[in-house]
DNA sequence: ACCTGAACACCGTTCAAGT
DNA sequence: ACCTGAACACCGTTCAAGT
């Protein structure tokens, strides 16, 4: 198998970023590495090491490119928990396009400008609509988690495989829990299906983001039922 | 420096997933090698082929652990939100012992024997509770999801470094936050504090598990007061 | 049954050297 | 300024061979 050498596209450190990525989407962040890089752009190895200091740092540089594809569309007029709710969706959509990423989230939220301008959006929110300071942070965090974990808890996301390979050890993971005992799993057994599936993404994401929403507004409505009494 | 070899242990299959997972403790998951832990055992790496297929079945053989070490006191006379508490807080505690193998955690839980327990337990719970099949299925997903996230969330959870080097680090990431422009980030400098420590680590994590069944608990009444109307 | 030696195809990274 | 060659210290894994 000849390198897919890309002629045209000449190195420099936004394109190793753009390539990496793309190699990520399509066979996993494992294969992000600094020798297929250069491969994948006809070039030495060690050629990368002009562009990028490290392996490190370009993965930060990947995790820095989701935060800076995050769309906002937040009305500050509206109240705060649809505000609240606009931002996880922003987060959400954002890490839907480079699932086998992940993992670079957590560590770049404060380091890259545009995750530093949404946390600074999330906790003046938060605080102006009453959540003393723990809260606010709290809060804050939950929603990029909440983000995170419902791209990473739909089905399929971790692995980079193909979606032959995908389908295949979905359809292995269905046959082991139908295969459980019926008088001990009666549960798992009916709900096999939705636990492994979900034809209604849109609706998958709404219903996540609600519960966390509804979570943060119950806390406030109880620390304030709380502070009156 | 020599291989701290430990003479008396014996090379077996429960030795070398011990060994695996407190090397993981000590140094991270990367550190976990099959050629480090031979080094650990004063054993040639292919011995431990022996005992473990691969790589891969030893990860999945330390996630299964994990599992194994949830200590779930539901009652099962008691209202379901009591119960879901009592489930997600019992991953907590399981998770919080090995942080840095929580990304083992997803790809067992329906693979191992006490993951697929916990699994029907919870979604017993749900379903007699009155969630739909979907919404039972959701929420039961975000219950072990939001365990991951709380844990995962914890400051300086995801390297396994030394404590030093950790506090160190996250000097470097308060600076950074309070380094910035006082007009522009008024928020995030007053809250930097919250955002990187927490004092009351019990509190952080009762919080936590009150939003998302707090969550559970409004989707539920939503539910109800759309299907009476 | 359990372990070793040698080998293969991979990693990230450094450093001197080329143009 | 940008890239290469050679080298180093690592990976996981296979396979024939030892005891």
């Amino acid at each position: 198998v000849a390198a897919r050498r890309v002629l045209s596209e000449t190195l420099n450190r936004d394109a190793v970023i753009d390539r990496a990525l793309a190699l990520a989407d399509a066979e996993g962040l494992d294969a992000v590495t600094i020798r297929r890089l250069g491969q994948e752009f006809g070039v030495t190895p060690m050629a990368l090491y002009w562009h990028v200091k490290s392996k490190d740092e370009l993965l930060d540089a990947m995790g820095d490119r989701l935060f800076a594809s995050v769309q906002l569309d937040v009305v500050s007029g509206q109240p705060w928990d649809e505000q609240l709710r606009s931002i996880v969706l922003a987060f959400v959509e954002a890490f839907r396009r480079h699932p086998t990423c992940l993992e670079l989230v957590y560590r770049r939220i404060f380091a890259s400008v545009e995750g530093q301008q949404i946390t600074e959006l999330a906790l003046g929110l938060l605080r102006n609509a009453g959540f003393t300071r723990r809260e606010t942070a709290d809060v804050a965090t939950h929603a990029l988690q909440t983000a995170i974990m419902l791209v990473g808890a739909e089905p399929g996301a971790e692995p980079g495989v193909s979606a032959e390979e995908q389908s295949e050890q979905l359809a292995a993971k269905r046959a082991g829990l139908l295969a459980l005992p019926a008088e001990q799993f009666p549960y798992i057994r009916e709900m096999a299906d939705e636990m492994l599936h979900c034809d209604d993404m849109p609706g998958y994401y709404a219903f996540g983001v609600d519960v966390f929403v509804a979570g943060a507004r119950a806390t406030l409505n109880r620390q304030r039922a709380d502070s009156s009494a």
